[in-house]
DNA sequence: TGTACATCAGTGAACGCGCGTTCACTGATGTAC
DNA sequence: TGTACATCAGTGAACGCGCGTTCACTGATGTAC
């Protein structure tokens, strides 16, 4: 006969173990995901909930257990995808690079969030034009909040290089560029796709791209 | 009794004026208005044919005659939106500014087209990434076709301002950081909606930004 | 100019299908005693 | 430890609805003679 091991692995595939509390948040768990994958070619405003309910094998009322809607799960997917964005940021500045570095620490930072958490990514890019309304606004939100956290970053950057002092517009002009030029990143290299020569071409040419601003950035004075 | 001309108008309010081929087309006309302005808030992918044909004032089955599905029409609005994107750059180059109004030429040309054509720009920024495969792939193409014409004028632009000379690597990056310049302020204007004061600060913050990498593209030395 | 015929944009009935949502239910897990 | 009851994640039948697509049609416009 078999050790009590391989008798928990049966039960594991077929019953499911763990408290109730844990196998709910197991089922929900497996709905996000569901969900992020099956609009990954097309968006949230065309998932239906009897797609999700069936990818994930439960039956389409149960999809109520865990949210009243497709739009209020979509806003679980931006907070969750929204923690994988902040987590470059975190990451860039736990590293505390030197001038040198900064950009190829970025930059490499970026891409290796991206094709980790691929998924997350792509679902911003997608519903912050296309989503429900209120998907929409919590992107934005995010998107700000975001923003707001590397206005600071920067100046505490800029400011060591010894470039002279800015006005708190430019200041956001310039986070508001980098961000931008994080999420056009983001695009090029999902859009990419899985050719590793066209994601090294990206790669280069963001680095080129934010040197470029850098340069412009120690050459300026504000209100010129 | 009415003179011919006020009979001309019922006729025209009735049953349409026109030849035949004039009639499908005005119909054709309001297919393509009618989706436009129906995916506005949420995507091609959550149209339905019959919305559109509702919203035209036609049975369902007419919309056949126009267009084979809903992604064939959507090639046809990526068509005209891109003829209106490329008015942007038509209209720069034509006025063929100095160089310190370079850049508040483009951005006021930029936001000028974007107010006048806000649907046509709505649909490339919506339906860039959450598009039918083909939507999106067209509109990839569009893209880059833009970068190419925009990376022709910008040679000319920059070669005129003295610059050193630069690799065409460097070219490429800089119209693809122009070109992504110019979808971000299209996207924060879009963001703006109606709010004058709001879509004020986008087009100030805008200038800074392009002027700030009209600084670094100046100071910039290819393969540093 | 008048007539007979062809074209074809738009009609309307019908189809099978997947949708969101309701409701009463089941039965394993959790809890109170 | 054993029992009786409560909870609640997931079930399954049913509903009315809008969907894309088929088909045979109508009747005004266009064309050939």
């Amino acid at each position: 006969v078999h050790r009590t091991g391989s008798i928990d692995l049966v039960t594991e595939s077929d019953s499911r173990p763990g408290t109730r509390v844990e196998r709910k948040e197991r089922t929900r768990r497996a709905i996000l995901d569901a969900a992020l994958r099956l609009c990954e070619d097309s968006s949230l405003v065309a998932l239906s909930l009897r797609q999700v309910a069936k990818e994930v094998g439960v039956v389409p009322t149960a999809f109520y257990r865990h949210f009243e809607s497709i739009e209020d799960l979509g806003l679980a997917l931006v907070g969750e995808s929204f923690v994988s964005l902040r987590a470059v940021l975190r990451d860039v500045r736990r590293s505390d690079p030197t001038f040198e570095e900064i950009i190829d620490t970025s930059v490499e930072s970026l891409l290796d969030h991206v094709d980790r958490q691929r998924s997350h990514f792509l679902f911003i890019c997608r519903e912050r034009f296309a989503g429900p309304p209120a998907v929409r606004a919590a992107i934005r939100h995010e998107i700000e909040l975001a923003e707001t956290e590397l206005a600071t970053d920067l100046e505490h950057l800029v400011t060591s290089m010894g470039a002279s002092p800015w006005s708190g517009e430019d200041w956001k002009a310039l986070a508001n560029l980098f961000v931008r030029a994080m999420v056009s990143t983001v695009e090029a290299v999902l859009d990419a796709g899985d050719d590793g020569q066209a994601q090294k071409e990206v790669a280069e040419r963001t680095r080129t791209q934010l040197r470029l601003v850098l340069v412009g950035a120690l050459n300026w004075r504000s209100r010129p």
